[in-house]
DNA sequence: AGTCCAATAAACAGTG
DNA sequence: ACACTGTTTATTGGAC
């Protein structure tokens, strides 16, 4: 029956649905069946892509500012210039390339393949649309840096013409060099907001593994190997053609005396977190630990002096290394500075992120008894395991959160069952397909935190056509909906549904048919499809426990501490157990922390060996699944008169659901 | 390799 | 006749 929806959304076309649904030239956006496995990207490719990208431009930049400077001390200082230098600077040029490193930024019809061929998961594209804009916003820099370079070099003539001596020439080379410096920081600082935002969103993972908390491994990825390489080749250019004059005159816009420096504690904060250990011999000397064979700056045999990394044996040599090279001098300054500012940014980005998680929390706990949480990052692990005691506080479904409030997290306290949104782990295994179905997992967080997604990208939501429809009624305030309902729901918030119309209009009925978990209901109006939640529930996910091997990687991902592994993770996210995730709350890295501990406290260590009962993978205290009052006749449509009398009415009953659920799990999968 | 599951396509029937 | 709704069957491919 056209009800009064009719009216919506039917830019699908009175597609011919009965029995030609594939009518009307809409392409068919069925799945990758020869996908060009090329384009299969995870997130972690992509940020790594991301940062050769940035290396890339900053080698640009490099390659301008040598350029330039070449140019210039060819043209002003002929005579003077050792051949050496010209080598080095010839030489920095071989590797580059620059003509051959073209940006890789993506072209519409790229992106589009890319949607189109639907390999990448939401989260994926997210990562990727966004690795765009830095891309562009790097570019931008560039442009940038290219016409502050114009402006200096101009400025540069002009002085040497008045003086031809070559100590401003040096100290002009000096201020370049330190623009460099700034710049390349201000390029780092772009992705390292860019990947704090991936990380808040849940949209990247930091490979865990080699830090111990996530701003080490912000810092990590943002200075990789290459880029410290480039640090290297800049500042050792820098040091070998010239050095003395203080670098704090005469560079431009940078400014680097005026930000009032850290406090050294801070520093020293920060130091221990990152590694990033950036000060003052003499201020190491006076705030380090006296404890033998450790420095901040030395690990692993290697000086970690930003862009050193030469190798001890011992860590004498090292010390000795760390009083030659890295002495009080201008580049061990200019380079403290730029330390100095980094470690700025990452403070600014702390404090907002705790006065964010603090916002969080403050929310989260307002109507509990708890006593607000502080914005230490671990009291969600408190939070967590505090709120899993009060399970009745969960109402009946997910529902609730609808996806009016894509920024608003999960409500921990309101959502035991559905708090896992697989997406965080999307990017972690292979491109599975509809992983919300597989689990019996509410779409909802996913959904309501990709709402804007979903609705603007031509991209198809990673759900069943069954979580789809049920989200969809559930969604609706009496729990059920027409057929064209149905439809306009899923037009509305799809934009992928909006173009891709005929075929998944039979899907949606293919599958309200098929399921048993879709209720027929007649009404005054007509028909209504609601809910069964004990059938939708019945149809159970995949078996994963029990497998030694994930044991084991939980046992080591826990005992190596936060470093928890991937699949340990993918492991929490397929045994049904909620977690915080990443797209949940910030730091994944955080994420993990509490995560271990939280499944530690729930004695998931004997999750392969534990008595049968509880060795269920979504035995999760937490979990609880939700819990429907469950009538004891099966729910036979052909009975139910009003459609409200099917809707689940999600009565918590403890007793029943604790062990009901996996039992009956057990019975049906046996 | 076999099984399960979801997606897709399509035929068909009933109804307004 | 037509469009919509609903049911059913078959096929395909991915995941396990």
């Amino acid at each position: 029956m056209m009800q009064e929806s009719g009216t919506e959304v039917t830019s699908n076309g009175p597609a011919n649905q009965s029995g030609a649904a594939n009518g009307e030239g809409v392409p068919r956006e069925g799945r990758p069946k020869s996908a060009t496995p090329s384009v299969d990207v995870t997130a972690v490719d992509l940020l790594n892509l991301q940062q050769h990208q940035a290396l890339q431009v900053a080698r640009q930049i490099l390659l301008q500012q040598q350029q330039q400077h070449q140019q210039q001390q060819s043209q002003q200082n002929l005579g003077r210039k050792s051949p050496k230098a010209s080598e080095k600077q010839q030489s920095l040029q071989v590797p580059v390339s620059v003509a051959m490193m073209t940006p890789q930024v993506i072209t519409p019809q790229q992106m589009q393949q890319i949607l189109q061929q639907q390999v990448l998961s939401p989260q994926q594209l997210q990562v990727l649309l966004q690795q765009q804009q830095a891309l562009m916003l790097q570019q931008q820099l560039q442009e940038f840096y290219k016409k502050q370079q114009e402006t200096l070099h101009l400025q540069l003539l002009q002085q040497q013409q008045q003086h031809a001596g070559s100590k401003q020439s040096k100290e002009q080379v000096s201020a370049q060099q330190l623009a460099f410096q700034q710049q390349l920081l201000q390029v780092q600082q772009a992705q390292q907001q860019h990947l704090l935002n991936l990380q808040r969103q849940g949209l990247l993972t930091i490979q865990p593994g080699q830090t111990s908390l996530p701003l080490h491994s912000l810092t990590q990825g943002m200075i990789p190997a290459e880029l410290q390489q480039l640090w290297k080749e800049v500042t050792n250019a820098h040091v070998k053609e010239e050095h003395n004059h203080s670098s704090n005159n005469g560079h431009r816009g940078l400014d680097l005396s005026s930000p009032a420096p850290p406090k050294n504690a801070i520093i020293n904060q920060h130091a221990s977190t990152n590694g990033q250990y950036m000060s003052h011999k003499r201020e190491v000397s006076t705030l380090e630990e006296p404890s033998h064979n450790s420095h901040p700056l030395y690990g692993h045999g290697v000086c970690k002096w930003p862009g050193c990394e030469a190798v001890f044996d011992d860590f004498q040599s090292f010390l000795k290394h760390l009083n030659n090279e890295h002495a009080l001098d201008d580049r061990s300054t200019a380079q403290c500075r730029v330390q100095m500012q980094v470690v700025q940014q990452l403070e600014l980005q702390l404090a907002k992120d705790k006065e964010r998680l603090q916002a969080m929390m403050t929310h989260l706990h307002v109507k509990s008894t708890e006593p607000k949480a502080t914005p230490q990052p671990l009291n969600l692990v408190s939070s967590v395991t505090l709120s899993k005691s009060a399970p009745e506080a969960s109402p009946p479904l997910s529902l609730p959160q609808t996806p009016t409030t894509p920024t608003a997290p999960l409500t921990p306290l309101s959502q035991t069952h559905s708090v896992i949104t697989a997406n965080s782990l999307h990017g972690v295994g292979p491109i599975r397909r509809r992983y919300s179905e597989k689990y019996n997992m509410p779409i909802s967080p996913d959904l309501s935190q990709n709402k804007e997604f979903y609705m603007n990208a031509d991209v198809r939501p990673p759900f069943t056509y069954a979580s789809l429809i049920r989200q969809a009624i559930l969604e609706s305030p009496e729990k059920q909906l027409t057929l064209n309902e149905i439809y306009n729901w899923f037009t509305r918030m799809f934009a992928y549904f909006r173009r891709n119309a005929a075929t998944w209009k039979n899907a949606v009925r293919h599958n309200l048919s098929l399921h048993k978990c879709f209720v027929r209901v007649e009404n005054v109006k007509g028909a209504v499809w609601t809910v069964d939640e004990i059938e939708f529930q019945k149809r159970r996910p995949q078996k994963i426990s029990g497998s030694p091997a994930l044991v084991k990687n939980i046992q080591t991902s826990l005992g190596y501490g936060p470093a928890l592994s991937a699949a340990f993770q993918a492991s929490m996210a397929e045994n049904n157990i909620p977690l915080y995730t990443t797209a949940s709350i910030g730091s994944p890295t955080l994420n993990s922390l509490a995560n271990a501990i939280r499944e530690e406290i729930n004695g998931a260590m004997d999750h392969g060996n534990s008595n049968g009962s509880d060795s269920s993978p979504g035995r999760s205290p937490l979990s609880a699944m939700h819990h429907i009052s469950v009538k004891e006749e099966p729910l036979d449509p052909e009975d139910h008169d009003g459609p409200l009398s099917l809707v689940t009415t999600a009565n918590h009953s403890p007793d029943f659901d604790h062990h009901r659920d996996y039992d009956d799990d057990h019975d049906d999968m046996l």
